[in-house]
DNA sequence: CGCCGATTCAC
DNA sequence: TGAATCGGC
């Protein structure tokens, strides 16, 4: 007999998917069913109740040929371990690289997931919640975090228990799948990374004009690379590679850290986890509307800022020191509370991640664990000159400034001919807008 | 994983 | 005069 594995992210409404239900219903094989996502899960709440609740009437109706289990993948792969045919599908609302079922919007992957994700349920190296200080608190500020990530350690790649065949479910089809997904093309993305940017890695990852960051944040992501796989070899790649290996143990420990603060404070996923900005007055409503309409669109005036934001949506990827950029123009120039933006980013991002992403946000906000002060204001001009320095980026995304050249595309103003091919004047005016994020923090620091 | 203005310093 | 440095936000 074969059995299929569904893994549903908490946030799937099966009612949602009445053709992926009637599947279900329609089959004979037996399907376990758990629920992923192992930082969310650990806030519980009211979705994975919901999730839980209609899996369980699901199962019901289906006179038991549904198995729902919820826990830890592992344990559910060895329970199958003398199971021959042993199929998996994983479902997510998320936008991914696996290609879209055009009704709604719900992804399905066929690719193999890496095997340490199967035997420890946690794209993590050390699992969130596990890193705890002497006193048995979990720490709040990175640094001592990572020293103490450090000094627990991690096991070595894993051995899948039982050798797990992949299929699409009954009833579902795969569209549009593109390729450079699933693990072997993780593994070459990892590997060409290793021999090509890891060295210089240091300066390279802050330089949204070369294309010398990993992009591995979508493997990881889907569970087609896991940190464990890459820390191993990255202890081999130490002294050769100088600053970069450890730069990158570096962002992977923040990507772990992050998961873990999560993980003891889930309200933090749309809520300030700290409340000393309680009092910040952001602007709402329909004065801004068209501001962040602007913003989403890429058409803010501001080069670099536009030219991250239509990536953005191009790509369903930006850079990360743009991302840091892009975010700070929306909060402390736009002065739009840091969970709208956050949401806008996890609806296009394809290595959208709540954990890193909205604690990002919260990073720039100002609110967040070890955040950065709100009084630090990026200038979308400095930041671009600084790190698009001959303005290749900037051309790439945005074609009406195409005909600027070098590090003059990042100052249209500047130039007689700077508007001549309908690039928008800025709307707003950054060292104005910045003398206001100062006043209102200032404002909501005397509360 | 700041920016800016003031001040100091180097020429 | 402009680059480096410092402190407040």
């Amino acid at each position: 007999m074969s059995t299929s594995i569904v893994w549903f992210r908490r946030d799937l409404r099966l009612a949602d998917h009445p053709a992926l239900l009637a599947a279900l219903e329609s089959t004979d094989e037996v399907l376990p069913v758990f629920v992923r996502d192992p930082v969310l899960l650990a806030g519980g709440g009211a979705r994975v109740e919901r999730l839980e609740a209609s899996l369980a009437a699901l199962s019901e109706s289906m006179d038991g040929k549904l198995v729902v289990r919820t826990g830890n993948p592992a344990e559910v792969i060895a329970d199958l371990a003398q199971e021959a045919d042993c199929r998996q599908v994983h479902i997510s609302r998320e936008p991914s690289p696996y290609g879209r079922r055009r009704d709604d919007g719900v992804r399905v992957a066929l690719e193999r997931h890496e095997r340490e994700l199967v035997e420890t349920g946690s794209p993590y190296a050390v699992g969130p919640g596990r890193i705890l200080n002497r006193s048995g608190e979990p720490y709040k500020v990175f640094t001592p975090f990572s020293r103490a990530w450090h000094d627990h350690g991690w096991p070595g790649p894993g051995r899948l228990p039982v050798d797990v065949r992949w299929a699409t479910a009954p009833g579902e089809e795969l569209i549009g799948r593109s390729s450079g997904v699933g693990e072997a093309a993780a593994l070459d993305r990892w590997r060409t990374f290793l021999a090509e940017d890891l060295g210089g890695y240091e300066e390279g990852r802050d330089r949204p004009d070369l294309d010398t960051t990993s992009r591995l944040s979508v493997h990881l992501k889907y569970g087609e690379i896991h940190p464990r796989t890459m820390l191993a070899e990255l202890a081999t790649h130490r002294s050769a590679s100088g600053d970069g290996a450890h730069r990158f143990v570096t962002e992977l420990a923040w990507r772990e850290f992050y998961a873990d603060v999560l993980w003891h404070r889930p309200d933090s996923a749309w809520r300030d986890l700290r409340d000393e900005l309680s009092a910040m007055p952001y602007d709402d409503g329909p004065e801004v509307a068209g501001l962040v309409e602007a913003w989403r669109e890429g058409r803010t005036g501001y080069p670099f800022v536009d030219a991250g934001m239509r990536q953005l949506r191009s790509e369903g990827w930006m850079h990360n020191r743009v991302r840091m950029v892009t975010a700070s123009f929306l909060v402390k120039d736009l002065h739009v509370w840091w969970p709208v933006g956050a949401r806008h980013f996890l609806s296009l991002l394809l290595d959208g991640d709540i954990a890193s992403n909205n604690h990002g946000w919260q990073w720039v906000a100002g609110t967040g664990t070890d955040a950065s002060p709100f009084f630090r204001v990026f200038n979308p001009v400095t930041q671009g000159r600084r790190f698009d320095p001959q303005g290749d980026y900037v051309r790439r995304w945005v074609p009406e400034l195409a005909h600027l050249r070098g590090s003059d595309a990042h100052e249209p103003w500047k130039a007689s001919e700077g508007y001549d091919h309908g690039y928008p004047e800025r709307i707003v005016d950054h060292a104005e807008e910045r003398r206001e994020a100062l006043r209102r923090y200032e404002l909501a620091r005397d509360v």
